[in-house]
DNA sequence: GTCTATAATTTGATAGAC
DNA sequence: GTCTATCAAATTATAGAC
């Protein structure tokens, strides 16, 4: 095996780490898999991830900036606030269709108790960096904060149901009734 | 150690089997553990459930038939439907409460791409019946089943937010949302 | 029904050569 | 950066005594 790019590799095992964690959670992931399905060995993922947490704490925060990042600028004014909550439903439904899996946020989210206190910060500041996007995107209302966990949590819950029941159109419906709502 | 009468071993091995499932899914379950929390060897545990799968699968049924008991009758008329949805949303409530941890439905969804064969069958089956129990609990509706979906997929994404967020008030919230609206 | 003993496998992790 | 080799611990599971 020749070497390859650091980052390039990095970003190899994090792509492989992310997809097993998304379909069951942060115990599915074991060093030997993603070695295999990266085509190296399990001694050479511990070289960029000495430990598991360190590999579980890398996938969530690469996973945490691309998904804010993909939302875009939440301004905070009182236009156009179903365009921008559609887009946080939109990329909710892109994860979904992305992979057929969970958000990672939310399976991480429903371990928690049970996760390496690095990991366990890392899904909390996840949803911290969501809920005050979300709060912002509903341009400044009083009670923005509660309203973006019932978004939030409302797209996560329809995420899972889908995936549970096999049927993305949960989730898209989920969209579409809270986006013609007034919030 | 003392036999004992071997249902009560059962929900005793049930109950330890439960309470680590819910902190971290499937995987966080270990035969040694569930047998040194009961105050037994792995091998009687094994006495009782050959496979994992075996015990995967009794504990969600257990919980399924449980869960759906305590919501009581839901009448297919269009009075009350508040008050219905009030109970299902308490059910959530108490679940939280119970424990501190999320729904067993609600974890093992999640993971369901990774669950043996037995055990996710058993995790759709008790969403079947719960999505059964709360199309009939709108009293008939046309669109009763997606909006049967839309309310529990809101609960349980809000049950696994209080849970990652350490804030119980983001569920109770969403069930007082929810049942103040006309759905 | 529970125990001891043990097998077979998997897992996270490290040392040291190239 | 990747490899070989290896370890200690944990895991699911079984056989057979009591």
């Amino acid at each position: 095996m020749v070497s390859k790019n650091t980052q390039n590799r990095i970003d190899e095992i994090l792509d492989v780490t992310e997809d097993h964690m998304r379909k069951g959670g942060f115990d599915a992931v074991s060093f030997r898999d993603i070695a295999t399905a990266v085509g190296i060995k399990s001694s050479s993922v511990h070289y960029h991830f000495p430990h598991k947490s360190d590999l579980g704490k890398a996938v969530i925060e690469r996973y945490a900036e691309r998904f804010i990042k993909s939302l875009g600028q939440a301004d905070t004014n009182a236009k156009d606030v179903q365009g921008r909550i559609r887009r946080l439903g939109d990329a909710y439904i892109g994860a979904l269709s992305d992979k057929g899996t969970i958000c990672l946020g939310c399976i991480l989210g429903s371990e928690l108790p049970s996760l390496p206190e690095d990991v366990s910060t890392a899904v909390q500041t996840f949803f911290d960096q969501l809920l005050a996007w979300t709060a912002a995107a509903l341009g400044g209302r009083r009670d923005g904060t509660e309203r973006a966990q019932f978004i939030v949590s409302s797209f996560q819950g329809a995420m899972t149901l889908s995936v549970t029941m096999k049927d993305p159109k949960i989730l898209s419906r989920c969209v579409e009734r809270l986006c013609s709502s007034n919030f």
